[in-house]
RNA sequence: CGGGAUGUAGCGCAGUCCGGUUAGCGCAUCUGGUUUGGGACCAGAGGGUCCCAGGUUCGAAUCCUGGUCUCCCGACCA
C-alpha cells in the first residue's frame, strides 16, 4: 500500500480530492460498479457497526423498538402527501417490470415487455408512506399509542452528483417513526430524539453540533418542523448530520389514521420521524482527520491499541511476541480492543504509517531495547507524540489515555467550531466572511423564504438552523434591512 | 438535463497533435538475495480485446464517423 496524503489544505478546491483519497486509502469505502453507489469495506463497516450498536442502545432506552418494512412502496402511497411527493419525486428509482427474458433477435437478456407491473413500485427514499399505511391498521384507540418504531435499512435517492459517505445513491440509515395522541407528546418526542443524536455525536463521534430548527425552505418534505444537528467540517463547510421531524397530522390525514381519544372522539394521530445515516461516517472523517490519515475517537475505533514488534530474526520476534501477548491480554481484560501485529512480511515503519492512516488511537512499539529495560514506546494518534514508558502500569495508563484522547479530540473540534462562528451585521461582511473564512455566520434574517432563497442564489449559503437556544435580539436583516427578532446560522454546506 | 474533460496492465499515468520496431513508465504482485527502532534495496519474472462498433490506410492506441462510460463545473439533495 503506497500512500501519499500530503497537501491537505483546508481550502475548497482540493479538500474534496483529499477526502476521497483518504476514504479509499484508509480502506473505508470505494466507488462501486453501479454509478453513485458505494462499497463499504470491512474497516469502514466495522466503524458503522459500532455506531449502529450504540445508537440502537440509546433508542431502546427511550422505549423505541425495531421493526422492518418493505423496500418497495406502491406509487399510489407516495402521492398521498402532496409536499412529500414533491420533495422526493425527482430522485426516485422506480421498478416497472418483474421479469427478464432472452432477446428474441439476438444475444443477451432483455426486460420482458409482457411483465410490466400494473402499478409501479418506488424503491424507498424514506419510509413514511409505507409505514403510515401500515400504522393505519395498528391504531384504533388511544390505548394503541404511542407507537415507537425504528428500522435499520437501506434507502435509495437517485442523486445527480454523489460523494463517498456524504451523498450516495443508496445509503444505510435508521429511520424512527412514531405515532402519538397529542401534539405536545409528538413534539417532545422529536426534541428528545434530536437530543439523543446530539449526545451520540458529541460523546461518541467527538463531533460538536448545533441543535436547531430548519427554516421552512430546508424543512423535510411533509414535516411541520424539522430539528437538525449541524456540524462543521475542517474546510469550513457545514454538514447536516441528523434530523428529527415533527410531522404534525400530515401523514395521519394522508393515510386516514384516526383514533378514538380519551374523550371518545375520533382524532388524527400526531407523528414524528427521525434519522441518521452513513453520512455520519463522512462527518467523522472530515471533522478530525489530518495529513497522516484518520483520527478516530477511541470509543468508536475498531482497534484502540495496536502493538508492533521491532526485531531482527525469528528469535527476537518470538521474544517480542511473548511480551506483546502478555500486554495485549492484560488490556483485553480491561475491555480494550487491542491488536498485536506480528506480520513478518512488512516492516515496522510501514505498519506505523498504516495504523496512523487508519486512525488507531494508541500504538505501542516493542523492541529489544524495551525488552531489556522493561519499557515500551507509546505513540498517540491525536497529537502524534511519542514517549517511552514503563511496562509497569501500562494498562491503567492506556485506559486513561484513551479517555483523554476522546476528550481531546472533542475539545479540539469544539474550539475550531467555536472559532468559526462569526457574528455579522452587514451584507459586505457577510460576503467577506463567507468567502475568506467560511464556517457559520450568525446574522439577522427577516424570516421570509424569499430572502433565504435570494441569499442562497447570491452566495450559495443557506440557513443551517435557528439554534434552539437562540437569544432574542432586535436587529435588521443582513440582506433586506427588515426587522428581525433573532440571529440565525448561515453556512455553505455539503 | 446544460458546459467541459477523459477512457491505454490491479492502481496512477506517458505515448495520440505529426500513423510505422516487440505499446512504455511508476506503484502493486510473484521469485531469489541482502536488510530491519518510521513507508527498505538489488536482480529477475508475470500481467494488455490500447472503452465499443464501423471506416480510411500496405500499416491505426494514434486519423474519420457513430455510440458509450467515468470524472469535474452547474441545477437537485441526508
Amino acid at each position: 500500500m503506497a500512500v501519499e496524503l500530503k497537501d491537505l489544505t483546508k481550502s475548497e478546491e482540493n479538500y474534496s480530492q483529499w477526502y476521497n483519497d483518504l476514504v479509499m486509502k484508509a480502506g473505508l469505502a470505494e466507488n462501486s460498479a453501479v454509478r453513485g453507489c458505494m462499497v463499504i469495506k470491512p474497516y469502514g463497516y466495522a466503524i458503522w457497526e459500532k455506531m449502529h450498536e450504540v445508537l440502537d442502545g440509546m433508542f431502546k432506552e427511550t422505549g423505541v423498538q425495531n421493526a422492518y418494512f418493505p423496500l418497495f412502496i406502491p406509487k399510489s402511497f407516495f402521492s398521498k402527501e402532496a409536499n412529500h411527493v414533491e420533495g422526493f419525486a425527482k430522485e426516485c428509482a422506480v421498478v416497472t417490470h418483474y421479469r427478464l427474458k432472452n432477446d428474441e433477435n439476438g444475444k443477451g437478456i432483455v426486460v420482458d415487455p409482457a411483465a410490466r407491473l400494473e402499478e409501479e413500485l418506488i424503491v424507498r427514499p424514506t419510509s413514511e408512506t409505507i409505514i403510515w399505511n401500515t400504522y393505519k391498521g395498528w391504531i384504533n384507540s388511544y390505548r394503541d399509542l404511542p407507537i415507537l418504531c425504528n428500522q435499520w435499512a437501506n434507502v435509495v435517492r437517485w442523486e445527480m452528483r454523489t460523494r463517498l459517505f456524504l451523498r450516495t445513491a443508496e445509503f444505510l440509515w435508521q429511520e424512527g417513526h412514531t405515532a402519538h395522541e397529542t401534539r405536545e407528546e409528538a413534539e417532545a418526542e422529536a426534541l428528545q430524539m434530536i437530543k439523543v443524536y446530539q449526545k451520540f455525536a458529541e460523546e461518541w463521534l467527538c463531533l460538536p453540533v448545533i441543535v436547531g430548527h430548519k427554516s421552512p425552505n430546508e424543512r423535510f418534505a411533509g414535516a411541520e418542523d424539522t430539528l437538525t444537528i449541524e456540524a462543521l467540517m475542517q474546510d469550513g463547510k457545514a454538514l447536516q448530520s441528523g434530523t428529527s421531524h415533527f410531522l404534525g397530522q400530515n401523514f395521519a390525514k394522508a393515510f386516514d389514521v384516526k383514533f378514538a381519544n380519551r374523550e371518545g372522539k375520533l382524532d388524527y394521530v400526531w407523528a414524528t420521524s427521525w434519522g441518521v445515516s452513513t453520512r455520519l461516517m463522512g462527518a467523522l472523517i472530515m471533522a478530525h482527520s489530518d495529513n497522516n490519515g484518520l483520527v478516530l475517537p477511541p470509543k468508536l475505533a475498531p482497534t484502540q491499541v495496536v502493538i508492533v514488534p521491532i526485531y531482527k530474526g525469528e528469535e527476537q520476534l518470538e521474544a517480542a511476541r511473548v511480551k506483546m501477548n502478555e500486554i495485549a491480554d492484560a488490556l483485553k481484560a480491561k475491555g480494550v480492543r487491542v491488536k498485536v501485529d506480528d506480520r513478518d512480511n512488512v516492516r515496522a515503519g510501514f505498519k506505523f504509517a498504516e495504523y496512523e492512516l487508519k486512525g488507531v488511537p494508541v500504538r505501542l512499539a516493542l523492541g529489544q531495547r524495551d525488552l531489556a529495560n522493561g519499557t515500551i514506546e507509546l505513540a498517540r494518534r491525536d497529537t502524534l507524540t511519542k514517549e517511552t514508558v514503563s511496562q509497569e502500569g501500562i494498562v491503567d495508563y492506556i485506559v486513561n489515555l484513551l479517555d483523554e484522547q476522546q476528550k481531546n479530540i472533542f475539545q479540539k473540534a469544539l474550539d475550531y467550531r467555536n472559532s468559526m462562528i462569526t457574528k455579522v451585521d452587514t451584507w459586505d461582511e457577510f460576503v467577506d466572511i463567507l468567502n475568506n473564512k467560511g464556517g457559520f455566520i450568525s446574522a439577522h434574517w427577516d424570516g421570509t423564504p424569499e430572502t433565504e432563497q435570494a441569499i442562497k442564489e447570491a452566495t450559495k449559503a443557506t440557513i443551517r438552523c435557528i439554534p434552539l437556544d437562540v437569544e432574542l435580539e432586535e436587529g435588521k436583516c443582513v440582506f433586506t434591512g427588515k426587522p428581525s427578532p433573532y440571529r440565525v446560522l448561515f453556512a455553505k454546506s455539503y
